[in-house]
DNA sequence: CTTTATGGTCTACAGCGTAGAACTGTCAAG
DNA sequence: CTTGACAGTTCTACGCTGTAGACCATAAAG
């Protein structure tokens, strides 16, 4: 049947729609986007807009696919440890590019690791780094919530260097509660994210290497084996 | 003078509202909140709530300062690993409680570290772990960023046990690309949240371990002092 | 041609945050 | 007491939002 096939849409296109879509939340955020404002910019009906995504819900989250398609896919390595610091920049590259609109990737992909390309890339370094199947299924998980928090929070201005009033707030503490946080302010002041990130990063997968639990040579006398793992005592987080 | 004093309010108090608020944004998250319902359900006209807090932003910072002096506060010990741990579950275990406006943190409290109290036993931990002040600096913030992006991961459902779509999804993946991810299945089958949080922590923790500059023993001949630190080659994250 | 489907538009509705005017009850001063 | 000031409260109205539902225009199918 020569039905549908390339003849595709009439007059708008989608990815045209997406696209202005898209520009419009990576400058102004979400709340300088509206349906009505982006039909105005595109010269195109609002309700059209609607007619194609169903609803600004599903647009969004159509954005947010978008913006992931953009991380530039690691290229898998010999070195599981590279491979990860790869996925980690890769994230927090997308988060530079697109401060606004990075907590979308928070709301809407959690439905599953984000994407499969990449996680595919963490899961295999997890394994490669000699972990249980369980230690490597959260280990991966917790490695993305890292990245992810980490871009996030720069995003949103957490790592902001330090301000006038935050020196004026801190300067305002009883010194005796807050020793470490006033001797680390001209740290803060000097605060350098992309090596923090680094050292971060690499504190993190330095202490995934230790979970491993069959290094080159037998090791680790204790059954470090299966189930919850880890060697220091496990706590029980059900405190809610 | 017998001015104001003890007089206060005439009518309404701002505790109960905010109160009011808390329950209502906790309940049905931030989509159904209005200002306008609040004022209905508390009886109370929508433009005093205004009037008092100024707009709903303004309320919105409120109810999330509310919601963080919830967190039980850590009492500091002489081991900075468990207080370390402390505090990551105490930030985990309100995202537990309240999983509808956590992400409300990550939006206002974006002016600097999270709460003076709790921030100071992580820097605090930081130095006694034998880090310098740039590395205490800036994995302490990595700390949080951490535990708050596992956290709100958490929330957003993005660690929910595999669905059925999820497990068909995975399924229709080219088993050549994905066997990592498709071997790990049956491991997020049963993935225990609160043992992989564990393992993650005591990963991350036991990486900053190694990260310090003075073991008992002087050490490290370089100058690992100041600037971007970290043993490893550090990779510029400048892909952006 | 007529029919049918589909993409596009228009109108309308219910709800939102909030600016600004108006009202109201209480206290201090005369 | 009266008067004035004033903070707390309420009313009204504006401009904005997402979107349901009816309507129209065009292109393909019979």
């Amino acid at each position: 049947m020569p039905k549908t096939n390339a003849r595709a849409k009439r007059g708008i296109d989608k990815a045209l729609l997406l696209e202005a879509a898209f520009e419009m939340l990576s400058k102004g955020g979400e709340d300088a986007f509206s349906i009505r404002k982006l039909g105005l910019s595109a010269g195109v009906d609002p309700m059209t807009i609607l007619h194609h995504f169903g609803s600004k819900d599903a647009l969004l989250r159509r954005v947010a696919d978008l913006a992931l398609t953009t991380v530039k896919l690691p290229h898998p390595s010999d070195d599981w440890q590279e491979d990860l610091r790869s996925v980690a920049h890769a994230y927090r590259a997308l988060a530079h590019r697109h401060p606004r609109l990075f907590h979308l990737h928070f709301r809407y992909h959690a439905t599953g690791p984000v994407d499969h390309a990449s996680s595919e890339v963490v899961y295999r370094a997890m394994r490669r780094a000699g972990l249980s199947d369980g230690d490597a299924a959260g280990l991966g998980l917790a490695f993305y919530a890292f990245v992810l928090g980490f871009a996030l929070a720069e995003a949103e201005g957490l790592l902001r260097p330090i301000t006038k009033d935050d020196e004026r707030e801190l300067s305002a503490l009883d010194p005796k509660d807050c020793v470490a946080t006033l001797a680390l302010v001209p740290a803060f002041k000097t605060l350098d994210r992309d090596a923090a990130f680094d050292v971060a990063i690499n504190a993190l997968i330095a202490g995934i290497a230790l979970q491993r639990r069959s290094p080159p040579a037998a090791v680790t006398p204790r059954k470090a084996a299966a189930a919850p793992a880890s060697r220091t005592p496990v706590r029980r987080s059900g405190t809610s």
